[in-house]
DNA sequence: AATCGACATGGGGATTAACT
DNA sequence: AGTTAATCCCCATGTCGATT
């Protein structure tokens, strides 16, 4: 059985009736039967052979959005935290169609007013130029941070395999014309002959727009704009996506979000002004397949099949929807960013997206994901944290970087990471060979977020690029990191959603060899207020803190104190750090570190970095266990042992109180192991939650059994400490498991 | 050498005003 | 009225000299 979270069961469990509905991006659908337990719904008949069939393992992600009416999409990520390949059940018509597969997501294009004035701009001695003499209009006023946020939230989840970007109207686009992102426009259009371009959408409507390509980079629709405009009713704070498709001609797929429908129709895009109706009157169906979208089946004029997944792979919907904010990320969301294992892109542009397009674009093979559409979209990671913070007028890089070579880089490096699907699909299930970086925003975010999510194209350097554009003189290495260690450092930092405001910080030489690191301005802004110095507190995973001084002048630093950090904690160049801000008062941040190194292991071992999203999930999994039995948080060990003295069971149990010091041995008691265990070498498994270790059960003087090999990493991974109470329950007597609860 | 403080700089979105 | 392109100016962060 699978249980369901609390969280989750608390807001909407009066309304799930069994059976629930579980339908994963390939279509399928799983009916499962609730049952319901002292408060508690789990997840029972049908379960197993979901599981089963799905392969469904140790340390495996699920994320679930509920669409109301008991129906869940379920997404399934491995413990590499790559989304598996689904068993796919695809329309004879979209198989066929796999052209111009692109993954790029320009996914933050939503900017906000730059209109404040610094103060130090404006008290220039300025012998400037004699400018020209303007008319004083009234200044149109730009869209809200608010409103900007209400649009994205409602735009995020949609996700493409073809090259597209999302714009929030703002009033210049709806009187004037409409500049594309500098990003999206210097990978894909550059190239263009100057001409036209059509905006087509999905119920055939098309408009022909001048598209203008400056050499700059700049591109901007014009004369046909207006009339898009107008004849769309496009509204300030609507959101449209633009979907590149390059056939014969050069077109854009053309989806709306409505900005003043937001709180009616939150995530299902309306289509022209016929759309608009329908979806005004919140019409919409939800997509449990592909035949009920909207667009489903609809051929663009160059003969492509226009559906494509609403992936979240990006960083966005779902792990946005978790902790929107820098998240934030999340904006950044719990979605698992894919990162692409890119050895097969070897040369200097291996890293432009586009490049790796066209590649994608070359194979046949490759399945068009089926589209899903979700109204109301919810997710109990999204729900819990999302808070639509202000998105920056560009799009930023959440890894700081303080090289200026790397501000110089190609935006088109920021992307390395498509995803190219495997060709078959396979039952139970395929692991997907290749990775996508996230390209947006945070999440869970914020970000998803924090924004790891903040991986974006556009504008922004994506962290890819960083580590890419790091030369051996740069790096003070040797060699650069390898593509995989990149790829899987950043997929683990991508995979890593915080409760907390947080922010995600990849090492480079300065950070480590100067006597400073500098902090992302947006997080700085949003969660620090702007102090201007103050003392901060780094604690890391097992405790040790480290006082750092928090300085910002211009540039939000720590600065006295973080070389010895660094320097304590053996941080290397291409480290990737999660920052969380654990408590805003003491100003404590919790640090988490991704290895570079250790990044291509993925495992689950302790230790900075190569275990530390599983060190922290365990963390809270023990926080979910002592407060589920102690009915509140409490600090004790006398309470702890309370707690534990309440556990009862019908299976054979024995409990254990930790004592001084770490021992890398466990004794188990010998009225327990006299009775159900085997006196004999073997393997013991432990599991905490669906968590698993294995560690050795050995024999010692006088029959006493130990848990030996294996121990120490299971208490060190669970952060046992002195005091702490452990229940072992005997699942299995023939193949020894034992379920441990944690009492602290 | 480490730290601090301030400024410089480039990118790029938003807006406006001249032009057609 | 529509189009075009210049301009504004915000943001992020790199750089450097002064100070400790």
């Amino acid at each position: 059985m699978q249980k369901v979270p609390m969280k989750f069961v608390m807001k909407y469990g009066e309304e799930l009736s069994s059976p629930v509905y579980l339908r994963l991006p390939c279509g399928s659908e799983w009916e499962i039967e609730l049952r319901r337990c002292s408060g508690e719904v789990w997840f029972e008949k049908g379960w197993p052979e979901f599981s089963k069939f799905y392969s469904l393992d140790y340390a495996f992600w699920l994320v679930f959005g509920y669409e109301g009416n008991s129906r869940f999409h379920v997404f399934i990520f491995d413990r590499s935290c790559t989304e598996v390949d689904y068993p796919i059940k695809l329309p004879e018509k979209e198989k066929a169609d796999y052209e111009d597969d692109e993954s790029v997501e320009i996914l933050d294009d939503f900017p906000t007013s730059r209109r404040r004035k610094r103060e130090r701009y404006s008290s220039l001695p300025c012998p400037l130029p004699p400018k020209k003499k303007r008319k004083s209009y009234p200044r149109m006023h730009p869209l809200t941070e608010k409103d900007k946020a209400i649009a994205l939230q409602r735009a995020i989840a949609f996700k493409s395999e073809k090259p597209h970007f999302k714009v929030a109207m703002q009033p210049s686009y709806i009187f004037g014309n409409l500049i594309l992102p500098a990003g999206f426009a210097k990978r894909h259009l550059m190239h263009q002959p100057h001409g036209n371009a059509i905006l087509r959408l999905p119920d055939g409507g098309a408009w022909c727009v001048k598209l203008k390509i400056y050499e700059k980079g700049k591109v901007r629709f014009q004369r046909g704009w207006l009339e898009f405009v107008r004849d769309n009713n496009l509204k300030t704070g609507d959101v449209c996506v633009f979907i590149l498709i390059k056939g014969i001609e050069l077109a854009f797929e053309v989806l709306f979000y409505r900005g003043t429908e937001a709180a009616n129709c939150s995530l299902s895009p309306g289509g022209h002004a016929k759309g608009a109706r329908a979806m005004d009157q919140g019409k919409w169906e939800i997509g449990t397949s592909s035949s009920h979208h909207p667009y489903a089946g609809k051929e663009c004029s160059g003969g492509l099949n226009l559906e494509t997944g609403y992936e979240d792979h990006d960083d966005k919907s779902v792990e946005i929807l978790d902790d929107l904010c820098p998240r934030k990320s999340r904006d950044k969301s719990l979605v698992m960013p894919k990162l692409e294992e890119t050895d097969k892109h070897d040369d200097d542009s291996n890293d432009d997206i586009s490049r790796d397009s066209d590649e994608v674009q070359d194979d046949p093979t490759i399945p068009e994901e089926e589209e899903t559409d979700y109204e109301d979209d919810e997710s109990v990671e999204i729900l819990d944290d999302y808070s639509p913070c202000p998105r920056k007028t560009r799009e930023k890089s959440p890894l700081p970087c303080l090289h200026k070579k790397m501000r110089t880089c190609s935006s088109s490096k920021a992307a390395e990471c498509n995803t190219n699907f495997p060709a078959t699909k396979t039952q139970p299930y395929e692991i997907k060979k290749s990775f996508r970086s996230k390209d947006s925003y945070c999440s869970k975010s914020e970000v998803k977020k924090h924004d790891f999510s903040t991986m974006k194209e556009v504008g922004g350097l994506s962290s890819s690029q960083i580590f890419q554009k790091r030369t051996p003189d740069v790096l003070g290495r040797e060699h650069s990191l390898a593509k995989s260690e990149k790829a899987l450092a950043l997929q683990r930092a991508n995979a890593f959603k915080s409760e907390y405001p947080s922010f995600p910080v990849a090492f480079q030489p300065s950070y480590i060899h100067s006597s400073y690191l500098g902090l992302p301005y947006e997080f700085v802004r949003t969660h620090l207020n702007k102090q201007r110095s103050s003392n901060v507190i780094l604690q890391i995973l097992d405790g040790s803190t480290w006082p750092v001084n928090f300085k910002y002048d211009v540039t939000p630093r720590f600065q006295n104190g973080w070389s010895v950090f660094a320097r304590e904690n053996n941080l290397k160049v291409g480290d990737l750090c999660v920052f969380e801000l654990i408590n805003r008062n003491e100003l404590t941040f919790e640090v988490v570190f991704f290895r570079a190194t250790e990044a291509k292991k993925c495992s689950s071992s302790a230790g900075h970095g190569g275990g530390a999203i599983d060190q922290v999930e365990i963390k809270r999994s023990i926080c979910k266990v002592k407060s589920g039995y102690e009915n509140g948080p409490s600090d004790t060990s006398l309470s702890a042992v309370e707690a534990a003295n309440k556990f009862v069971s019908s299976n054979p149990f024995f409990r254990v109180t930790l004592g001084l010091g770490s021992s890398r041995v466990l004794r188990i008691p010998t009225s327990f192991s006299k009775h159900f265990i085997e006196k004999k070498i073997q393997i013991v498994t432990l599991w905490v939650d669906d968590r698993m270790w294995h560690v050795s059960l050995t024999v010692h003087w006088r029959n006493a059994l130990k848990l030996s090999a294996g121990w120490a990493a299971f208490a060190k991974g669970n952060c046992l400490t002195e005091g702490d109470v452990c229940i072992f329950e005997l699942l299995d007597r023939n193949n020894i498991s034992l379920k441990v609860y944690i009492f602290r």
